[in-house]
Formats: structure tokens, sequence, C-alpha cells
DNA sequence: TATGAATGAGACTTCATTCAT
DNA sequence: AATGAATGAAGTCTCATTCAT
């Protein structure tokens, strides 16, 4: 009577892509409060039930979203870290390739800095911690990048983890001023810029810096 | 006459702070929608019709908060740039004294990030407009100063307008860093250290650098 | 200390009809609901708390403006009732000086029909019986008239309560309509015309009508 | 097909029903302030998000209300304008069918007679604009009634418009009178005299009136 | 699989009234 | 007599989630 064949995973990876859509529209400009599931259905073209036949709840499907872009993010680090050639070669591609990567998601951008602020209480500590396994995930491989630096010669002996943080936070805080003042900042050539100062200041010979 | 006075300023002052106080704990953890007025009321000990006689709205309460905040580092960054001395020496003096704002302020820092995210769906347009105007004024006075270190001949003809959202995305970046791994990231060496990298980038001889 | 002689009787009556001049203008724009204590003591330029100094309530306020029109009314029907002359000049004569009484306090007008409407929930039994009690001496007056008429021989033998209510029922109605058309409805006019029309009913000669 | 179709208008109406019979009673009895929408849930046995799904606030709810009987009211008048026959016999009719809607809707009546007290405050401008045009309605085929019976020759060439209001508040002040004195007060009756006296005063030789 | 009507906890806010001064 | 800060009950409305079809 009411049976019907399960769709295949493919035309159920399609739908769900649909609601994704419709969840980052929402999320990315009204935060995870403020958008509600009813938008996002409506949007995805589907009834308000239906969302919860794809993913368990609200959370759930934010979790999702996050998880993609930072997935993403982590992939390109580590595919840097483990990439051939001098360090400074890969942390100037990244540098790059990072810009090119919140260019083409910039809504993907602005729901993880939504998220990030009250992801405390937008997600229970289970999914909190899975968020911090990813920036760990980001952080180690830039820290591993930098320990490679240092074991080739390119790089004097540093901190790497401390730096690791230094070049995340810059790259976070370059990223923040570029969403919020899109046509007056050049968030590319700053990244360059930066990540050549740094880079710089990490082959400077000793005797000068001191961390 | 018998009437008694209405409450003179400074008693107001004191009862709005002791609001303010208990605005501030459950705004940072938990950002502006979680937060609700009936917590704050209760944690300031007051009934929870009283918030009204202080303030208009939730909205108008929140604002408040990061009023404060803004006009304390907006204050700061102008106190720097018409203070005397070589530019140079006052970016110095600005990265130490900012990181002790934000270390005696954490809290407030938190919720400046809380309600970052969602400024615009969190405050109407007209506060929006307010918050705008703060930054503006900081990344005015960042500006300024900069230009001041180039008519002195203290740096390179750069372009202060950028190099003003560098500082104050690094900044803010490093910041972020510090506030979510508190233990392990010491914010103010950090700020130290890319304020000179920054600052010997912006004297640099010519011919090396490029913006 | 704080010992003052009570205001002679004649300063309260004056700050009493300050409230009550006040308390006019909201009530009728809004009714009863809407209009709001705060508004009311800020127009009459107390504050909020000596309002209960001289009302021991809102309703009471509201039922003070109340009588006071009511009053007024029954008071011009009794003193028609009670004045010499042929039944039907009376009532010619109140026709003319209902719509002089209307056109005057036109605020005190639009505020009984606010209050008609939700008087059940805005006064208490207390109230409703008192108002009631108005409204049967102005029935009872009205039906008065008609009996003398009757008993002059001026009228026919009409069922004098329900010609009362009739009048009384027509007064309304008209003052209703010009109440929400007041500048093309001209209620003087239809009061003579009605009360024309009723007065030749009542003299008709039998045969003709039933009632 | 496994899904279930929503539900079909005519299932929504009934449910419509249920909960504005009940808000009917409520608004009803108490007024609109009064009367609140956990009341009118309970009465209707639903839950008191559900009201929201059929209505879009508690404001439009009343308005639907008062729509209902407004319109019922404007046919009924508009359908003794478009019937056939002398204008007399219209008018008549229309007295006695008005009764006849009254009689059987009380309640609504009573509701009109609240919310028509604080239409302003309670609705917003378009409502008010809309029920204004409700009435507007029944005052022009009031109107045109009486043209079409100076046309015909039954009438004196009379202000129809001026008439209309008449009509409109007689019949509207002696519905009142009916309302605050069922027993005592027969509205039929009266209704079918006060038409006569008008239908008498229409036709009336010329010479005698002036309007 | 999919629907959408229904739920109900909980949010913000208003406002008549009180009371220490 | 007068003040106005404080109260707190009560009201409307939102929205993530459920469940009978």
């Amino acid at each position: 009577m009411c049976a019907r064949k399960a769709d295949p995973p493919e035309i159920r990876a399609i739908k769900e892509g649909k609601i994704k859509q419709a969840a980052i529209k929402f999320f990315s400009e009204k935060g995870f409060h403020a958008a509600t599931t009813g938008e996002i259905t409506e949007a995805a073209g589907i009834a308000k039930g239906t969302l919860y036949w794809y993913f368990n709840t609200k959370e759930d499907l934010a979790f999702a979203l996050v998880s993609d872009m930072l997935e993403e993010f982590r992939k390109l680090v580590e595919e840097m870290r483990d990439a051939r050639g001098p360090a400074t070669t890969r942390f100037r591609k990244l540098a790059t390739r990072a810009a090119e990567l919140y260019n083409q998601e910039k809504a993907y951008c602005r729901l993880l800095w939504k998220f990030r602020a009250d992801q405390h209480y937008v997600f229970s500590p289970d999914y909190v911690e899975k968020v911090r396994i990813y920036y760990d995930a980001i952080l180690s491989a830039l820290a591993d990048m930098i320990d490679q630096g240092i074991r080739s010669g390119e790089f004097r002996r540093i901190n790497s983890r401390h730096w690791a943080f230094v070049i995340l936070g810059i790259t976070e805080g370059l990223e923040l001023e570029w969403l919020e003042n899109e046509d007056e900042f050049d968030m590319e050539k700053a990244f360059r810029e930066m990540m050549d100062l740094l880079l710089a200041h990490f082959r400077k010979a000793p005797g000068k810096g001191r961390s």
C-alpha cells in the first residue's frame, strides 16, 4: 500500500543538498537562532516535517554545514602539509588557496562566523568537541608545517604551536575584516603580505628575534 | 517640601551598573538570543519589570554594553593617535594597552564577539549603524596614526587605510584565538610581535615592499 | 517635619479636575484598556503615584467621568420632566438641549461609548449597577413625560415604557452616527425631525396606530 | 502516493469555525482586550499555538468575526436594494429581516458593539479602513433604496444620504437598547414602527416637511 | 518517504498599583 | 500631599519538534 523502494543514496544526497543550500542561506544571514526551520524548508521546497527525515534536529543540520566547511579547510591545510617542496612555498600557496576558498564560499564563511560566536550555546558539548577537533587538526597541521620548515633549515627554531595560533588568528582576523568590508578591503593581497612577513620572520637570522 | 527627589544620577548609574554586570555575564556566555531577560533580572536581584525602568528593551541593554566596550577601545586608539612621540612608539604602546584592556575586560570581549556575529539580526538598523560608526572611528584613528608616521618620515608611503584594516584584523584575530585558547596562547606577546613585524615593514627601505 | 495643612477642598477639586481632563482625553481616544495611567498622569502634570491620592483605582477614575456625564444627561431629562408646559413642547426642547449638550461635550460622548461597550468588563458589578441606575432614571423620566402627555390628553394611550426605550435608542443611535460622521451628518436636525415624527405619532388620532 | 493531503478547505473551515465560536463567546462578553487568546484556545479545545495556524494575530481573528457579521448585514441591505417591488415594501422587509438577523446572531451583535467602541485602537488602520468600507457600502445601499423610491414617485425629493444615516442610526440605537434590555424591549416591533413612521414621512405630501 | 496540522514551553514586554521617603 | 522606583502577574506570539496519515 504505502511501500515504495527507498530512494537510492544519490537521490537522498541530492535532497540533502537542497536543504543544506537553503540552510546556508538563512543561517549565514541571520545566525542560528534567528533562522527558522520554517523558512529553510520552504526555501528547500519541502514540508516542515520532512526536514526531520534528513536531519535529526536543527542543530544537526547546522553542524553538518559547519562540518562541511571546516572539513574543506582542514583538507586544504593538510594537503599543503603533505605536499612536497619547501615549507615556504607551501605556506605561500596555502595563503592563496585559502583566499580562493573563502572567495568561493563566502556564505559558508559568514555562517562559520555566526556559529562560532555562540557555538557553545548552539551546539551540544558533543558537537562543540567535534568542532574543537577540527580546529585542532588545522592548528596541528600548521604547526607541523612550521616544524617541517625548521627541520629542513628553512626556519629558525621557533615555537611552532605559538606561531600556528598566530597564522590561524591572522587568517581569521583578515577574513572577518573582509567579510565586513568586502568592497574596500583586499583580503587576498593582505593574506599574501602577511604570509610574506611571517615567513621572513621565520627565516630571519638568529640574534634578532626571540620567539 | 516633602516630595522625595528622583534618584540622583549617580545612584541611577550604580543600579544600571548592577543590571549591566548581570547582563554581561549571560550575554557573554550565551549570546543575545539565548540569554533571557529573566535570568538577567534574577541575577541582578530585581524584578522582571524593573529592567524596563532602566532600559527600554533587551536590545537597548545589549547595545549599552557593546557601546561601553567599543567606546573604551575607540578612546584608547584615539588617545594613542593624539599622543606625542614617534608613531612607532605609539603603535607599540597601543598593542600593549589593547592587550591590557582585553585582559581586564574579558567578559566584554566575549560579548562583543557574540554580538558581532549576528549584530544585523540582533540590532535594529539604527544600532547597527552606531556600531559601524564606532568601528569606522577606530579604523580612521589607526589610519591617521599611519599617516602621521608617513608625514614624519618614519614610514614609507603606504596605503594607510589598507594597513589600518590589517592592524585591526590581526588584533581581532589574535584576540579571538586567545579567547578560545586562553591557557595556551599568549595574546600580549603575539600582539607585540605582530606589531613589531608590521612596523618594521612600514619602515623598510623602499624597493623591497610593494604596498 | 513633613506636616502641612491639607489642601482646602477647592484646591483638591481643581487638581482632581486636571486629572479628569487628562483622563477624558485618553479614555475617549483609546478606551479604558488602551489608555494608561502613565499617560494620564503625565498629561495632568503629576507623578504616577499621585493619581492614587485622588482616585483609588483606574476604574474609579473612569467611573467618575462616566458618572459626571450621565448625571448631566439625567439632570437634563429630569429638568424637562419637571418643567411646566405641554409635554410636546418639553420633548422638543429636550431634543434641542440634548444636541447642545452632546455638541459641548463631544469628548465625554465618545468616552461614554467606549466604556459602554465593555462596561461589564471595565467596571465591577457595583459600578455597573450604578450606571444602570442612571440609565433607569433617564428611561423613567422619559416614560414619565409620556405619561404626563397621555394624562393631559396630548398623546394617545401608548406604552410609555416602550416608547421611552425608542426615544433613548434613537437619540443614542443618531448620536453615534454623528460621532462617526461628524462632518456629513447633522445630528441636531435629525434629533428634531425624529422627535417631531414621534410626537406626531403619539398624537395621531386613534384608529391608525396600534401601539 | 503516501503523502497525506493538506486538510481540504472544508475541513479547515470547520476547524476555523470552532475557533471563531469560542472567540465570539469571549470577545462578545469581555471585549477585545479583556478576552485572552488563552481562554479562547482553551474553549476551542486547541493548544495556544494552534490559534496562530489559523489566524495570524488576535487582531486578525477579531477582524474575521467583525467581517463575517458586517458582510452578512451588507448582503442583506444590498439584497433588498436589488430586489423587485416598491421601495416601501422593500424597506419594510429590510426591517423584519434585520431584526431576524440580529435575533439569530445576538452574540455577533454584542461583539460588534464591543469592537466598534475602540476599533481605532483594537484594529490597525488597515482594518479600520476595511470596516469603514463595509459601513459605507451599507449606507450607500440604503441611500440607493431611497433614491429608487424617489425616482419611482413613492417618496418626496429628500436628501437620501441624510436619511440613510438616520435609518442606520435608528436601527443601531434600537438594537443597542434591545441588547441592554432584552426582556423588556421588543426590538422587532420597534423596527417596524420606526420604519413605518419614516416611510410615511418620506411619502408625506410636499409642503409639510422640509428635508 | 513525506506531509503539515498541532503542540506547548517559554520569550519579551506592559502597566496598574504600592510604598519608602 | 506627593513622588517615582519597583513590582510581578499576565498577555501575545514564536518555533522546534512530533505524529497520524
